[in-house]
DNA sequence: TGCAAACTTGCACATAGTGTAAGAGTGTGA
DNA sequence: TCACACTCTTACACTATGTGCAAGTTTGCA
C-alpha cells in the first residue's frame, strides 16, 4: 500500500523482505501441517506440534491461520485461488462454461494438483471432506459468482440472479465431483494417462451442465474408461 | 422436563418414555440456542449459556451437539432430511429432476421453512454460511447422490459415476442458489405470495439443470418476479 | 543512524471438547 | 412391588483451542 515501488504482478516476486519472510513462515506451516498428516494422521496431532515443526510460536501459528484445518485447506485454497485466477484471464465474452472448463484445464497439471491429491488421499479414510475444505469450495463459488455476475452485467435484461447463482454453484459442484470420481479411480496416480482421464472427466462435467442432465441416456459415459 | 405425564403424540411412533425425553431436551437445546441467537446475536454466546438456558448440564449439551454450530445446524439438518425423506417417497421410475422438484415442492410450506427462514436472517449479517450449515447441505448431498444411484442402478450400461454426482451435486447447488435467491430477495417473509414465489424459484433452478446452462438467453427470468 | 511500522513471542484467560465415575431415571421380569 | 440392568445426566478434571495484550525483535525508510 505505501509502496513507491512499482506493484509488479505479472514479474517475477514480491521484492519486499517483509513479503518474503511472511510467504515463508506461511509455507513452513503448511509444510509442517502436512508432513505431520502424514506421520500421524488426520486429528492425531495438535497446533503446538505443527508451531514446533515449523520452529515457530504457537501464537505465531493462529498468527497465520485459525486452526489446523484452516492450514491444511490452505492447500485447497491455493489450488482454487488459482482456479479463479485462470477463469479471470479468459476473454469477457467467452460463454462461463467454456471459460470454466478452459480454467480447469489449466489445473490438470501435475504440479498444481499434485497438493490436492495427496491431501485428498491423506484426508479420505476420514469421514468426510473437512469443513474448511468445504468452506475452500463454497469460497471459490462465491468468485465465480462474481465473475459470472460481471459478465452478464452487460447483457441487456439479464439481471436473473437465479441463474447467476445456480450457474456458480452448479460448476462449482461438477468441478467438484469430476475430482472426486478421478480420485477414486486413480488414487494419487498422476501419470499422463491419469491427468489425461481427469481432463476428460472435467470436460464431461462440463458438457453436462451446458447440455442438461434430461439427455435420454447418460452420454454413452466417458470416453476415459 | 422430567414430566411423567405425556402428552398426545400424534402418530405411530414408540413412545417409549426414553426416546420422549431424549426428543424434548434435544428440541431444549436447539429451542435456547435459537432464543439465545435472537438476543445476542451470532458468536456472543457459549455452550454454557445453552446449556444453563435450557436446564441442562454443559456435559450433557456434548451428549447431543459437538458444538453451538451444530445445535444451530440442527434446523437445517432437520429440513434437509425431511426434503429426502420425501424423495424417497417418489416413484423410483419417475425421472432424478422431476422427483427433486416434487419433493423440494413439498417442503416450500410455512411450518417446514419458517425455522429455516429465521436461522438465515439471523446468521446472514454473518461472514459466511457457518461450517456446520456447509457440512448439512453436503450431508443432503450424499443422500441424493444415493438416492440417485440407487434408480440408475437397474439401467443397463449406466454405471456412470460422473452423471450422478454432478447430478447430485448440482441439484444440490440449484436447491441452495433457489433459496438464496428468495431470502436475498424477501426476507423473513412467509406469505403465500412468498411461498410461490419460492416454489417457481425451485422450478425454474430444477429446469435449468434438465435443460442446460447453454440456452442462449437465459430463460426470459422466472415469471415470478 | 534512528524512528515507526510490522511481526513474533510469551503470558494469561475464557471457552471448547472429552474421559471417567458416580448418581438419578427408566424398562423389565419375577 | 421389588430388584436388577440399562441408559442418561452430571460433576470433575484435564487437554486443546483461540484471543487480547504488552514487551521484544525485525524490517522499511528517511
Amino acid at each position: 500500500m505505501t509502496d513507491p515501488i512499482a506493484h509488479t504482478d505479472a514479474g517475477p516476486a514480491a521484492p519486499t523482505r517483509r513479503e518474503l519472510n511472511k510467504a515463508a513462515t506461511r509455507q513452513a506451516i503448511t509444510d509442517a501441517a502436512l508432513g505431520l498428516l502424514r506421520s500421524k494422521g488426520p486429528g492425531n496431532f495438535t497446533v503446538e506440534d505443527i508451531a514446533d515443526t515449523a520452529g515457530i510460536s504457537r501464537r505465531t501459528f493462529f498468527n497465520y491461520f485459525s486452526s489446523t484445518d484452516a492450514a491444511l485447506a490452505s492447500i485447497v485454497h491455493g489450488f482454487l485461488d488459482n482456479a479463479i485466477k485462470q477463469l479471470r484471464l479468459r476473454p469477457v465474452d467467452e460463454p462461463m462454461l467454456e471459460s470454466a472448463q478452459a480454467a480447469l484445464m489449466a489445473l490438470a497439471d501435475p504440479r498444481a494438483v499434485a497438493p490436492l491429491a495427496e491431501l485428498f488421499t491423506l484426508t479420505q479414510q476420514s469421514p468426510l471432506m473437512s469443513h474448511t475444505e468445504l468452506e475452500a469450495w463454497d469460497h471459490c463459488r462465491a468468485q465465480v459468482f462474481t465473475v459470472a455476475r460481471e459478465r452478464l452485467a452487460g447483457t441487456p435484461g439479464a439481471q436473473d440472479e437465479l441463474y447467476i447463482h445456480a450457474l456458480a454453484g452448479s460448476i462449482i459442484s461438477c468441478g467438484k465431483a469430476a475430482m472426486e470420481v478421478w480420485f477414486s479411480r486413480r488414487g494419487p496416480d498422476l501419470t499422463p494417462a491419469s491427468l489425461a482421464e481427469l481432463r476428460q472427466l472435467l470436460i464431461d462435467a462440463m458438457a453436462l451442465l451446458a447440455t442438461g442432465f434430461n439427455t435420454p441416456a447418460p452420454p454413452s459415459a466417458t470416453r476415459s474408461s
